[in-house]
DNA sequence: GTAAGTGCAAATGATTTGCACAGCG
DNA sequence: CGCTGTGCAAATCATTTGCACTTAC
């Protein structure tokens, strides 16, 4: 699943429309972001995209650059990798084990899938280098959490 | 998969072994922090160990609970959750999709596994709240950071 | 023209570090 | 008693925010 070579011309399309429905504008550091983002190819971090920006526009600042992918991932245009949460979380469970991880109030919960360990890792990791771990989250809202939605307490 | 109840035993054994090979210390404020890290149940962050340390000894600093928790880790006592770097990182692709994650350069792949997708969650996790969602990563070593260790480049 | 966007610099929040005193071995 | 640990405060790093100027619409 690499992103398609055509993604930068997708969202931009994505984006204009994001554009006029809501009144923003389509500035040059915005297209420029959108471009880069797009068209990497290993999920750059923010400083990453600023200083891919940086060669063709030197005067964008790196505030810019987190604003703007701020809003892209407001409006679906791109995605976060990973990081639920910015603090260290520390296990004391050091077995092959699994996590639940409740996206409301931030507990993780182990848990263990056999399944998942047997079940050979796809044709398109052959080749790729040596794999050494597997980490899996379900995420979700627990029991706890979607009683308290209910009854009101939260939204 | 939850902590085995006497996982506090364990640790603490595991610990002095620890502390006697290396000459470290068995103070008050470490054996304090391992058993509130080896008795709570959601992989608490920093933060929270610190508090609930503190119920018992109100003098921990802060500082004492990282430098603590960065100890246990290096010697194989507890793990961190998640977070292979602390950089955020953008993912242009929003379709269904895992990760393939170099844990030396730090780059991410993009990867499908239909299996992975068809593949029921295990009885562990019914009852526990609401899945909304499968966030899976794949560590390991790319190709490009394999050969450069051949050639000596790295180690 | 005007509201939205940008760049700058200063603020924030998690985590780390330098240093002098304290306590385990 | 000596060397490792601790507590404090200041430093660092990623990210966010307040504000006055700029620009797309």
């Amino acid at each position: 699943m690499p992103t398609p070579r055509r993604s930068q011309d997708d969202k931009l399309k994505a984006f204009r429309k994001v554009c006029k429905q809501l009144g923003l504008k389509l500035t040059h550091q915005r297209l420029q972001i959108l471009d880069v983002v797009a068209s990497a190819r290993h999920h750059p971090s923010a400083e990453e995209v600023f200083e891919r920006v940086r060669t063709g526009m030197p005067t964008v600042s790196f505030d810019t650059v987190y604003r703007t992918l701020a809003l892209f991932e407001r409006h679906g245009l791109v995605a976060r990798v990973s990081h639920l949460d910015d603090r260290t979380r520390y296990d004391p469970n050091l077995g092959p084990h699994y996590h639940l991880v409740c996206t409301q109030c931030r507990r993780i919960w182990d848990f263990d899938w056999p399944a998942l360990g047997q079940l050979e890792a796809p044709h398109d990791t052959e080749g790729w280098g040596r794999i050494e771990g597997r980490y899996l989250e379900l995420r979700g809202i627990c029991q706890q959490c979607l009683r308290k939605q209910e009854e009101g307490f939260t939204v």
